[in-house]
DNA sequence: TGACTCGTTGTATACGTATGCAATGAATAC
DNA sequence: GTATTCATTGCATACGTATACAACGAGTCA
């Protein structure tokens, strides 16, 4: 069509309205002061011309994107796919945009942060990763808040919502002693993260407590279903085979369920094994997994409002919340 | 610490450094004339005082965000997680970050995408919906190259990388038939999509060319496991119970799967299934499905292509890139 | 009629950065 | 010695919008 190359802008609204750059800045500004005829006026030619408001100059006054920035490390995780969607939905229906940062690496926060505060995010929220101090006070200084998901960090100036791991390490292991498992095993996940270090923690302490001990120990070092699979087969091979297997992950209790039928052992008669998550698989008929629920909706929820709490009142005492779990019984385990 | 309320800007670094403000935008822009003591001077001051460049202020002036807008629209298929995260890894690696849309309607998309061009994105890429010829028209006039990604519109100005849909079916009818079946069946996922129906239609056609009708067919109307499940149980329990039936994604399929062995039918001696997508469960043991592969990389990696083509050299004829697809023969099917 | 309020409007400026232009100075060539 | 080139620098302006401020006109009240 008629293109000229610049974008249509106010002053080419002002001008076939008739009226004055501010008056159009007005029209499109919730709360001016404008007369119903200069607004129809304006309207009118904006819908003539096409014209839509430039968000990237208002941002530059305003001091506010409306975008939230999300850093993303491990993609693979689906308890992580439904926390994402449920992000974006409800920043979106608060008015929010999402930036999304996608970090391959852990590492890699140190670098997409920093791009994030450039573009003047009003908030990043920080989904199964750590940040440094460095990058805390990186953030802190450009009066960005960030809200750290399933993390926490005692020592810095982020907020933190968290589902409490220790807690539910500690349900598993009551329920597998109350149900008369004796020689449980434990696959972990990532060995570096908080969330795998807690749950861990917390199942080995409950075991103590009642006088027992962690018979078996594998490391699937990634939260995924062949890296469960594996694991689950060197511990199902190895001499004192485990009457119970707690895995730091769904997927990972997947890949073990797979292993345990192909090595002809009957779960959950032989066998209890117990997942971490709650994602919609594990509902699904072959797998019925027992697990710990992480209740995704109430986590989004809080971040979302830690995170806006913090960008509309600037300069408050970071804040930790924390969330309780519990225990999804299905088939994959004899409790 | 000693946070003043305005954010660090290059006049503040300018004037620690005892040079102008041009000299610093200077020093942070590639190519541009400054000497390397005055650089060194303005690193220094820039690290002193923690300054970080602002993107949207420079945005305003390059008239490029370096942001690309992704419209999602069903977040249900995995297979668009796999899409989804290739994506923005691939253009983080190019330099350009990701605006997330989440249309949760296919409706949406209207609402969504004007912000979206509001925000100045350099590119839109549009996953699993359309665009009315308002909205192509609209990114059109504002310069803003859309890619549709697994749909095609022929007449509107929107760039499309597809797979092929049409000749994917033909490839699942050739192959069941080929096989030895005569009954096939036809699982539908959302009526209205284009995918949808071209799966079908090339399905059917080639049955047709080979003197094969189309014997049965169910719509599960959503992309989803339960919606699978549940189409499958009524046409497992028809009076003519088909020998295949090939589903219109791999999620459709797998719920199809569990319910013929609730049902107590062998796969595939008894039933083939075939599934479409290849996402990564789809190869899990438990289900080892016999499914059309569509490259997500492939498709992925050409999308970006075409975008940044159109991005670079504009105005530009709108281009239609077809992909092929190819069958993954594993275990849910007698082939 | 004059003083006052109040809603509307335009002017001017600011947000933080990039860049055209002219000025400066050093280095080179004759 | 002068003329010329060239890299570097600061000044000024532009990007598109929001808003403080003052000006204006209409209306109200005394």
């Amino acid at each position: 069509m008629s293109n000229s190359d610049r974008p249509i802008s106010q002053h080419d609204v002002a001008r076939l309205a008739g009226v004055s750059q501010a008056a159009v800045s007005r029209t499109f500004t919730d709360g001016a002061s404008v007369s119903p005829e200069t607004r129809r006026q304006v309207l009118e030619a904006a819908e003539a011309l096409g014209y839509r408001p430039n968000a990237i100059a208002r941002s530059l006054i305003k001091h506010s994107t409306k975008i939230i920035g999300i850093v993303l490390v491990r993609f693979g995780n689906p308890f992580y796919w439904y926390v994402f969607r449920e992000f974006t939905r409800r920043l979106q229906e608060r008015g929010y945009w999402t930036l999304l940062l996608n970090a391959a690496q852990d590492q890699q926060v140190e670098e997409t942060l920093p791009m994030a505060l450039q573009y003047q995010v009003d908030g990043v929220i920080v989904t199964s990763a750590t940040l440094s101090s460095k990058m805390a006070d990186e953030a802190a200084r450009a009066g960005t808040p960030v809200v750290l998901f399933n993390r926490y960090e005692l020592d810095t100036t982020a907020n933190a919502v968290c589902c409490d791991n220790v807690g539910g390490g500690r349900l598993v292991a009551d329920a597998l002693l109350d149900a008369g498992h004796v020689w449980p095993a434990y696959i972990a996940g990532e060995e570096g993260s908080s969330t795998n270090r807690d749950r861990e923690r917390g199942f080995t302490e409950r075991l103590a407590e009642r006088g027992h001990t962690l018979a078996l120990r594998e490391a699937a070092l990634e939260y995924t279903y062949p890296a469960g699979y594996a694991a689950a087969n060197r511990l199902l091979r190895s001499e004192n085979r485990p009457d119970a297997i707690f895995c730091a992950s769904d997927l990972i209790a997947m890949g073990a369920l797979d292993c345990a039928r192909d090595l002809g052992i009957n779960v959950p008669e032989q066998l209890s094994i117990v997942g971490y998550d709650d994602i919609e698989m594990a509902g699904w008929p072959p797998y019925s997994l027992t697990t710990v629920r992480q209740p995704a909706d109430r986590l989004v929820e809080t971040s979302i409002e830690v995170l806006l709490n913090a960008i509309e009142n600037p300069g408050q005492e970071p804040v930790i919340e924390w969330i309780p779990v519990d225990l999804v019984r299905r088939n994959s385990a004899r409790l």
